[in-house]
DNA sequence: TGTTCAACTAAACACTGTTCAGTAAATTTA
DNA sequence: TAAATTTACTGAACAGTGTTTAGTTGAACA
C-alpha cells in the first residue's frame, strides 16, 4: 500500500511549508526577526516541530539561501540572452548581480554576508550552490580571455577580482557604509563604478 | 575642592575599563560571545552598571570600533613612509588594509560588516572615523590622478571602486565564501588579485 | 547629625535557540 | 477486532541574550 509513500509526501510537504514560511518572514522582516518561534507561530505548530525537519536554524537557513541561489542563477542566465560580445556579457551579468542585490537585500545578505548558511556545511563537502553560481562567472570570463577582450589572462585571478569588486560594492551598500559617500546619488555612483571597472578591464 | 573633578575622572576611568574589557573579550572570542553579562562578569560589576556608561550594546561597540579605526588609520599612515611614487603608495596602502583585516579579523568585521556600530549613528550626523579613513584613500588617489598615474580620472568613482574591491576581497574571506576557490592557496590568490588590480589601474 | 544624591545592583521582562519527556493518534501485528 | 508498536507532535524547561526598574548603600553636603 502507498501509506509510506503518502507519509513521505506529507513529510516533504511539511518541510516545504516550514521552508516557505521561514523565507517569507525572513524576506519581510530580516534574518534577526525570523526566529524559530515566529516561524512556528505562523504555521501553527510548536517550535520543537521544526527540529524534526531541520537539524538547527543554520540548516534551515542554508535551505533558504539555496532558493536565493536558484533565483540568482536564473536571473544571471536569462540576463545574457542574445548577447554575443563577451565584454557586454560580463557587463550585463555584473548589473544583473547588482540588481538582484538591490531587489533582494535580505537574501543577498544571507547568501554572501551572514555566517549562518556556511556553518551548516560539513568540513568535508562543498558550497555547491555557491560554486554553481561562480561557474557562470567563470564561463563569461573564459569567453573574455579566449577572445582577448580582457586585460587579465588568469581565469582565477580575474574571477576573484571581479566578484570581490561587485560584492564589495553591494555589501558596503547593504551594510550602510556608503552613507553620504561623495556628493551625489550613491546608487548612481555605484553604477558608474561598475561601468568604469568594465572600461578598465577592456583591452585597448 | 576637587571632588567633582575626581568623580569625573573616576567616571572616565570606569568607561575606559568597560571599553577595554569589551574590546578584549570581543577580540578573543568574537562579537557574539562579547555579551553584556560576560563583560560585566570580567570587571566584577553587575550588567546594569554598563548601561550607566553606555546607552546600549550598539553604542558600546561603536566605541570599540572607533579604536579599530585609530589603529587602521595609524597603520595606513605609517605604511607609506618614504614612498614617493603614487602608484606604489596606493599598492602599499592596499596591502596595509589587507594586512589589518587578516591580523584583526573580528575588528575588521565590526568596522565594515556588522550592523551594530552603524545603528548607533544618529540620522543627522556622520560616520566620522569612517570618513577620516576614506580621506587617506582619497589623498592617495588624488595624487595618482594629479600625476596621471591612474586610468581613472574621477576621484569618487576611483575611491568607491578601489575600496569596494579591497573590501570585497577581505570580507568574502572573513565570511568564509572563498572555501576552495581555485586550486592553490586562497591567500596568495588574493594577493595576486591586488597586484593584478594595481596593474589594471596603472596608466600605460 | 540628618539629608541629599549618585553609584550600583537584584530581579524581572521579553526575548532567543534548543532539548527532552510525555501524549495521542495512526499503523502494524497477533 | 484487540493489543502492541511506531510516529508526529508538544509543553515545559534549560541556558542564554539585551534591557529596565525599583530599591539599597555609602559618600558628600548642609
Amino acid at each position: 500500500m502507498g501509506i509510506i509513500e503518502r507519509k513521505e509526501r506529507d513529510k516533504q510537504e511539511m518541510r516545504l511549508k516550514i521552508l516557505e514560511t521561514a523565507q517569507q518572514i525572513f524576506i519581510e522582516e530580516g534574518f534577526e526577526k525570523a526566529s524559530i518561534r515566529a516561524i512556528a507561530d505562523r504555521i501553527e505548530y510548536s517550535p520543537a516541530t521544526i527540529y524534526l525537519y531541520f537539524k538547527d536554524k543554520n540548516e534551515l537557513f542554508f535551505a533558504v539561501h539555496e532558493t536565493g541561489f536558484e533565483k540568482l542563477i536564473l536571473e544571471m542566465t536569462n540576463a545574457i540572452e542574445g548577447i554575443t560580445d563577451p565584454i557586454e556579457e560580463l557587463r550585463t551579468r555584473g548589473f544583473a548581480y547588482m540588481k538582484f542585490a538591490f531587489q533582494n537585500p535580505e537574501m543577498y545578505d544571507l547568501m554572501f554576508i551572514q555566517n549562518a548558511p556556511m556553518e551548516s556545511i560539513k568540513e568535508s563537502d562543498i558550497w555547491a550552490c555557491g560554486h554553481q553560481c561562480f561557474m557562470l562567472l567563470f564561463e563569461t570570463i573564459q569567453r573574455c580571455i579566449d577572445t582577448n577582450a580582457i586585460r587579465i589572462t588568469d581565469l582565477h585571478i580575474a574571477a576573484m577580482s571581479i566578484w570581490s569588486f561587485m560584492h564589495g560594492l553591494v555589501s558596503l551598500k547593504i551594510r550602510n557604509r556608503f552613507q553620504k559617500f561623495g556628493e551625489g546619488d550613491v546608487d548612481e555612483l555605484m553604477r558608474n563604478s561598475v561601468d568604469q571597472m568594465i572600461q578598465l578591464l577592456k583591452n585597448e
